[in-house]
DNA sequence: ACCTTCGCGCAATATTTTTGCATGCCTAGT
DNA sequence: ACTAGGCATGCAAAAATATTGCGCGAAGGT
């Protein structure tokens, strides 16, 4: 479902790396800066897009304006491997809005979960929720941000 | 810097909730969800930007269509907790385009690093330059993802 | 050599965003 | 109670931007 590979150009990844940075800039704009007419701009775009190279276009909102004053990164390993129970906690994980991401890793922890909460008393009850009441994971464990070096969604492109 | 703090009303709650799952909804489109007049719509939206709640407006790229097939979370633990080794690998993490994300966290890890990279080989490159060659990082850990469960900067709003 | 396909630019059209303005609603001050 | 100021709104005009139809030329295949 990501894509099954599709040939992008040189143009399209200049296209590509700028607008994961701002997705705001008008079709001359960045036609100006690719070479190329508003119009070629637009189609190259709706191609991206329609071929779901372009997942969204979204508004980056800043937690902590929001009162999202906590993040953490939980390490999670599951009771055992079984189907069933993967399952319904990487469904609990998509369902709750304080998880910004959850990843299934490789080695001696099942998941990587990233936590937002207002503070820890939020995330004590979070984690009580998603961590301890489903009995579905055996060992979990919190790593509280200090601070955020870095956070983005922008993805390395070839040759830029 | 982020934000000292403003008051937002529910209406800028929905609105946020609405833009940071698809900003290029029309500003009537948005109105009509809301109960307010597009140009409402936009001085609210505006003032959001103004104060940073909003921090941007971006396209979000699907990594495995522009060939970053791996990714991974990485552990890291620095030398020691001098301040110009941290200066300069948060440096370094800013810096680097296969760095999705990267945190400072608490316990016995200085850092979780989200890293892209195409494939295994190149991971190890990227390592190798990242957590190696610097001489800043005591010990470092991979754990490369199975499955992207959830991907997202979302954020959990009050009230929705 | 001819045809087909594809992406382009241009120009006309449609949609969206932006701005100016008048109004109504609060709050605070008299 | 009344009034003045600040503030957010809706509306409508204007500006900017996005979309679409069309003809053209290059690349590749027959």
């Amino acid at each position: 479902m990501p894509s099954p590979s599709y040939v992008l150009d040189q143009l399209d990844y200049l296209l590509l790396s700028l607008v994961q940075h701002d997705a705001r800039r008008p079709l001359h704009e960045l036609g100006d800066e690719v070479g190329l007419s508003p119009s070629a701009v637009q189609r190259r775009l709706n191609r991206l897009r329609q071929r779901g190279v372009i997942r969204s276009e979204v508004a980056v909102v800043e937690p902590r304006s929001v009162g999202a004053d906590l993040m953490a990164v939980v390490l999670v390993a599951l009771i055992d491997d079984d189907a069933e129970h993967h399952a319904a906690f990487r469904e609990l994980m998509r369902a709750e809005p304080a998880v910004q991401q959850c990843y299934t890793i490789m080695g001696q922890w099942d998941y990587v979960v990233v936590l937002l909460a207002s503070d820890i008393a939020e995330n004590r009850r979070l984690s009580a929720r998603l961590f301890v009441a489903p009995g579905t994971v055996r060992r979990y464990e919190t790593l509280p941000a200090f601070e955020v070096v870095k956070a983005g969604l922008t993805v390395p492109l070839p040759g830029s």
